[in-house]
DNA sequence: CACGCCACCTGTGAGC
DNA sequence: TGCTCACAGGTGGCGT
């Protein structure tokens, strides 16, 4: 291997024979050293043999993660990457381009951040998160959403993203690994998984008010706050 | 084309 | 205690 990249929620590993190897974790995917000599463990699926003789396994309980191997030159081509957006770390990710995706979506703003052609790399927790850090209701449709709050979505998502990352990351209740460092953005969610609860710097009184509220659009969870969000 | 819905998969935890 | 079952998520295929 000679480096590795990323673009959204893929990597890439580009190897020495000029092919690349596109990796996505899902949602429980994993790299893990696994010594010679040492045995393998359930859900390990892959196993990669590093230049220097180090084992990794692939490990992935749930199976959503995946890996192709894309021939010299070919990675123009791979579907996945093509119709991508922008990223949201980079200089390209302005205000203006995401106005533009959004004014050309009549669907929920929810919806649209979930979709990676609009912005690539947010997930269902992050757009939760950004959602309300802009006051923005989920289930606004993305094209009525004005200038400012075109503005505030935007600052929001690389907080979102950058706070996420500082944290190491979100670990879910339902994944655990013996040799996997755990992230601990999710003791910062502001919203999402906090249904009932009150939201960070709430003035209302959650039991008489209800406080956060969880909402299925699309089949995916949605957490916000009714009174913060508009 | 744009959108919604469903399948894929398995560990977890609530409820009986 | 032991069982069943709904639920969680990212992506892609399919129907509308």
């Amino acid at each position: 291997m000679i480096k590795l990249d990323r673009r959204a929620k893929y990597i890439l590993a580009h190897l020495g024979s000029g092919e690349i190897l596109v990796i996505h974790l899902g949602m429980t995917g994993g790299f893990f050293e696994r010594p010679h000599g040492t045995l393998l463990l359930k859900h390990d699926h892959i196993i990669l043999e590093l230049d220097d003789g180090t084992r990794l396994a692939f490990h992935d309980p749930r199976r959503f993660g995946q890996l192709d191997l894309i021939a010299p030159g070919k990675i123009n081509e791979y579907k996945s990457l093509m119709a991508l957006g922008p990223e949201p770390l980079a200089p390209e990710f302005t205000a203006k381009i995401l106005g533009t995706a959004l004014s050309r979506r009549k669907t929920s703003i929810k919806a649209a951040l979930l979709n990676q052609h609009v912005v690539a790399g947010l997930g269902n927790i992050y757009v939760s998160e950004a959602l309300f850090l802009s006051g923005i209701h989920p289930e606004r449709l993305a094209c009525d959403l004005c200038a400012a709050e075109v503005k505030r979505l935007h600052q929001a998502i690389p907080r979102v993203l950058k706070a996420a990352i500082r944290a190491g990351g979100s670990t879910l209740r339902d994944y655990r690994h013996p040799d996997g460092e755990l992230g601990f953005f999710q003791d910062q969610f502001a919203v999402y998984g906090r249904a009932g609860q009150a939201c960070p710097g709430c003035t209302c009184h959650p039991n008489k008010t209800g406080g956060i509220e969880r909402i299925t659009q699309n089949g995916r969870s949605t957490f916000f706050c009714p009174r913060k969000q508009s």
